[in-house]
DNA sequence: TTAACATGTGAACAGTTGTTCATACGTTAA
DNA sequence: TTAACGTATGAACAACTGTTCACATGTTAA
């Protein structure tokens, strides 16, 4: 049956789990308002923890953890300036996937 | 000084709560393996909750429960044919962000 | 009508996640 | 060197999320 054909093609050819996997994160390290707005901000500039936790009006670690976990998927770099670390993102795809997000998201408000 | 008025540039400019809210929880939707898997498989043709619950291999309810938070955020629509109902992404935006974090996922893989 | 089927949904539980707190580390200015 | 600063990090707790289970609803075939 075709259907059945249909299915077993859609099975053959989905992504290995784990381009799943690192899709799923990547896309939840964007599922946290603190975070979103950690992008939105670095997409305008470089910042540091400090000037991001003024912007965010949180506190320095929170900012910090959340920073992490956007370093430990490669969505920012940083740089040691002295006792400052500047943050960007990490690659236009980035800003892509966010703005690409953000477009849907406003089309609909 | 210039850095401080980048700081307030910045919170100026900050989408409102609301638009970063869906926006996150648009991105969250998609941070989970099972609702990925799911818009893979509908990226590819339009699937019933049965014919969904083979491909991934899991049960009715764990497919239709997700279903619905992707109903929630208009992500997917459905049509009834009887007893089934058929899911299909919602639009083209969707399997553009889609797309788009799945290219910076290859990328670094 | 009855039985089997396809899906939807609420409750509950386990697992995950995000924040705060306390503290540690490295850097700079005095 | 010392004190203040900027950032990083582990632990712990609260809050959230995803799955399963049990059951309900609606549809089709016999």
């Amino acid at each position: 049956m075709v259907r059945e054909n249909i299915i077993k093609d859609i099975s053959r050819n989905m992504e290995t789990g784990e381009v799943i996997d690192k899709l799923s994160r990547t896309f939840s390290i964007f599922g946290d308002p603190t975070r979103t707005r950690i992008v939105f901000a670095l997409s305008k500039a470089e910042l540091c923890v400090n000037e991001l936790s003024q912007i965010l009006d949180m506190s320095h670690s929170a900012i910090s953890h959340q920073l992490r976990a956007l370093k430990d998927l490669d969505l920012v770099r940083y740089r040691k300036d002295g006792r400052r670390s500047y943050y960007s993102l990490n690659d236009e795809h980035i800003e892509n996937l966010f703005n690409e997000g953000l477009k849907h998201v406003l089309e609909r408000m």
